[in-house]
DNA sequence: AAGCAATGCAACCGCCCTGTG
DNA sequence: TCACAGGGCGGTTGCATTGCT
């Protein structure tokens, strides 16, 4: 346990990564996968260790991400979510694409946990600052992340009585299979309502939830109040290799750019419902009168957010399907799994054409200045104006005027036999499904 | 302009989980 | 069943940049 065996070989280049090791790492992902990420280095001729060449790959080169600032939309989205998961960054960034755990936990760390402080609510607990100064939160110390992140999950710390489950998180309803459970409603300080798992035994109740929450559960699972498949509408990757293992270049739906498709106003077109709206109204958040005409707020545990916009009204697309939730579901987890071979003893797959295509978009436009290999490649697509628009445009631009380049296709034989429709419709598409699906809560 | 502090972010570290032999 | 290796995650560190004096 602890190091890995590669990380003991000496040789092996730490620190800043050099534009020649990204260009020879996404040479060699772009045309073979990653496969195993420890034979990465190796076969692509760095002197680097598997781990870092992944997580170079995933957060930085990978093509789907999203450049940029955080939209409103994300931080507000970000700042519920961990009201719910806690620092449980990767699960977080599962909810927003292009996004890695990574960057959401330095935006997190670094702004907006000030942010929250600023309005007066504890970052930690979601709860009102002066709450939680006067109250018992900070005997409570987190000890690790897998603590932390059960204790953020314990939102309603009111009644944390021995012997019973952490709160399910809004006061989810949950029933368990072989465990008995009933639901106890309780008040907090502030007069909110929420509803308390109660379970045959803690450790049960707690593995039991943070496995609905975080795995492909069926939706008989849990007794409508929770829409876990929701919430992953984006892979959790770690649990989509195990529980739900994705072939490389197996997934059967149909291409989907992240990076383009949740665009800011794809983020606000089909977001909202999972923002504060979202989750008064699947999670018991509490709307309230906000302070500010123009602001929507809502509270939880008694600590008001407020996001701003008129986003949080726009679900209309209501049309329930409870089939397309689990499509949806599995949409996702599928497209964002791996963008590597599963097998690293078959290097000679050929990775798709547009793999080369599109992932020249992605690049930083400095690396294009500073590498000429890249900057040619790009240029028989794009011109470098367009290029570096791309980049600092609003991303909008893709959904409207992107149909070829942008995409990243993870099932090239499935666009053979499903010829491809425009991208920009199956975003569409999939955008529809998933207001659908929020609508149906 | 120089020095310092604050900030942001990329990368590393250490641990846990899972698959495999 | 156990040990091991690899993948993944969250926390932390360190460097580069930015802002202020």
């Amino acid at each position: 346990m602890g190091r890995h065996s590669c990380c003991y070989k000496q040789k092996l280049r730490k620190g800043l990564w050099s534009p020649e090791e990204d260009e020879k790492l996404l040479r060699h992902i772009t045309k073979y996968g990653h496969g195993c990420w420890s034979s990465v280095p190796k076969q692509a001729g760095l002197q680097r260790c598997g781990k870092s060449c992944r997580l170079r790959w995933i957060n930085y080169l990978r093509p789907d991400l999203k450049r940029g600032t955080f939209s409103q939309e994300e931080e507000n989205l970000i700042i519920e979510l961990h009201a719910v998961l806690g620092n449980r960054w990767s699960q977080i960034a599962a909810q927003l694409p292009g996004r890695t755990d990574n960057e959401i936990k330095n935006l997190w760390n670094s702004c907006l946990k000030k942010k929250l402080r600023q309005r007066g609510i504890d970052p930690v607990t979601h709860k009102p600052l002066s709450e939680v100064e006067h109250g018992e939160d900070k005997s409570q110390p987190r000890t690790n992340s897998k603590d932390m992140a059960s204790s953020e999950l314990n939102i309603n710390t009111n009644n944390p009585k021995p012997g019973t489950s952490p709160v399910t998180p809004r006061g989810y309803q949950l029933e368990m299979e072989g465990s008995p459970t009933k639901t106890v409603n309780s008040s907090d300080n502030n007069g909110n309502t929420t509803t308390n798992l109660m379970a045959s035994t803690t450790t049960a109740s707690k593995g039991f939830f943070l496995d609905k929450f975080s795995t492909n559960s069926q939706p008989s699972d849990l007794v409508g109040h929770l829409p876990v498949h929701q919430l992953n509408y984006a892979s959790n990757a770690r649990l989509s290799s195990t529980s739900n293992p994705t072939p490389w270049f197996t997934q059967t739906t149909q291409a989907f750019d992240i990076n383009s498709e949740f665009s800011s106003a794809a983020m606000s077109s089909f977001l909202p419902p999972l923002t504060a709206s979202f989750l008064s109204a699947s999670m018991g958040y509490k709307p309230s009168v906000a302070d500010s005409p123009s602001m929507a707020s809502f509270t939880v545990n008694g600590s008001r957010y407020w996001e701003t916009g008129a986003s949080a009204n726009n679900n209309s697309n209501s049309s329930s399907n409870s089939t397309e939730l689990q499509s949806n579901s599995s949409f996702y987890d599928n497209n964002s799994s791996s963008w590597g071979l599963p097998d690293c003893s078959t290097p000679e797959k050929e990775a798709p054409l547009h793999l080369m295509e599109s992932q020249a978009e992605d690049i930083k436009w400095s690396e294009y200045l500073n590498n000429p290999l890249l900057m040619a490649a790009a240029l028989q697509n794009q011109t470098p104006q367009s290029l570096y628009n791309m980049d600092i445009k609003s991303e909008t631009h893709f959904l409207t005027n992107n149909s070829s380049n942008s995409m990243w296709t993870h099932n090239q034989q499935q666009q053979q036999q499903e010829p491809l429709q425009n991208p920009n419709m199956c975003a569409a598409k999939d955008i529809h499904r998933l207001t659908a699906a929020y609508g149906h809560v």
